[in-house]
DNA sequence: CGAAGTGTTGAAGCAAATCAATTTTCGTGG
DNA sequence: CCACGAAAATTGATTTGCTTCAACACTTCG
């Protein structure tokens, strides 16, 4: 299977054989990392940049009564801060949620990448995707209700797998508990097991053995008004719903 | 009163003279915006990028049920989606909350800008800081309760506004009406009204005519856990609480 | 086998939303 | 300048979605 990280750029730029070759030697040492481990802490002076290869991190925080935020989710291909290393400390925690192959790349090397034009690009479009990705959240937190929220989170993870290759037929694997889903959606592991059996119920999707089946994506992607625009896929052969009608109207 | 936006890059990074010559230099064509008027719509191909020199401007998204996310505030200063360009299609609004004095910057004159080094580098400690401000959004809305959420609104917005000179004993101006706060923080217009009574009642802070009193700073920020951590300012002056016992111990 | 972590369900409580009415402020034109 | 209508702020009553607390079942793994 091709390297994840090449995979993913490849949506945000058009590569040459050179830049995947290069992309691909960046990535030959890498790290097995267990679940729950911390790659990099808050308060810590940011030092490598972490690229995920299999498995799922989060990018997380901590409030003084003990409460977890889980602001990002990591899966294969995403890198975690690339520019951080201009700020002077880690406002945020950034951890695995399963066993992790993990990437370490260390300053000259994110210098060799984004000294190279496509590849720099590639490196914006990921990052300004990211950017999109968080606001997303922001609005479903804000907006949503706990079950369309939830909705909304599967069918994003669904699409970010898909592109690297790795969810088929609508279904993909997901390491984290309910407790963790709690996290990253702001809501309790008891309201999230609730809500996953109205989903359930609702015959939208269905969560067992850490992975996640929809069996109605059309349906699913209705209820939550999910809109893949955020990801800015740029595939030409997927039209954008209003310009589309606009053309052929 | 110097330019809002030099005052701001100057924060992330030491400028020469001319650096900030050239950064005003920039700044002198500029457009006054009435209240609420979109400067840029989703769905749009993105163009210039904009900058506020004075006023009150949001990024939002507006869900298919008329709810209303506002993502971020942008005060004097404040630069929108700096790289926006490279994505092909804009994934949320950005518009005026009050009269607005803004700068649009064409990709010419970004490029200038980021061809200077030492701007380049405080455009981008710029840009990680609005990103550190986006997920501590997120972190308030999924994990504090109402009154505080909207205290540490406040807290951030003093902190962000005295930056830029606009803040004056612990008292700033909030051209917002409380229905555009709820947009802003995922509450009702009620339930916002009804906080800010408590929070009023409780002594830490009186909104009224458009402008937050801040009665007791050290309590509001105790209130709500309010960490300035995430704003990275770079004033050395400030020593940061844990390294600073560190080394005092 | 036992212990710890995870998932599941029920009952009660609470924070925020909703619905509704009234007052206050603001903006505009006469 | 005042009068008017619209927008914004305020308060009360009620409902609802989510949390909390608690108990128990299931799985995993040393």
């Amino acid at each position: 299977m091709e390297n994840p990280f090449v995979r993913k750029l490849q949506c945000g730029a058009r590569l040459t054989d050179d830049d995947r070759a290069l992309l691909r030697s960046v990535t030959t040492d890498y790290e097995e990392v267990p679940a729950r481990r911390d790659l990099i802490r808050e308060g810590d002076v940011p030092s490598d940049v972490h690229l995920v290869l299999q498995g799922l991190a989060c990018r997380y925080k901590i409030l003084p009564d003990g409460k977890r935020q889980i602001m990002a989710l990591f899966l294969p291909g995403d890198i975690c801060d690339l520019h951080v290393q201009i700020l002077g400390w880690m406002d945020h925690s950034i951890g695995t949620l399963s066993p992790c192959r993990i990437v370490r790349l260390n300053y000259d090397t994110v210098t060799l990448l984004t000294a190279n034009p496509r590849i720099n690009r590639a490196l914006w479009w990921n990052t300004l995707v990211d950017e999109g990705t968080l606001r997303e959240w922001l609005v479903n937190m804000g907006q949503r209700s706990a079950d369309r929220q939830i909705a909304h989170l599967f069918c994003e993870l669904l699409f970010r797998l898909r592109l690297v290759g790795l969810a088929k037929d609508d279904r993909f694997p997901l390491p984290m508990t309910q407790e963790e889903l709690g996290d990253a959606t702001g809501l309790t592991a008891v309201h999230v097991n609730r809500m996953l059996r109205d989903l359930r119920n609702a015959g939208l999707v269905d969560v067992h053995d850490r992975e996640v089946v929809i069996h109605d994506l059309e349906a699913l992607i209705d209820y939550c008004d999910f809109n893949e625009n955020y990801l800015h896929r740029r595939d030409p052969r997927v039209k954008r719903g209003t310009r589309q009608v606009a053309l052929v109207g």
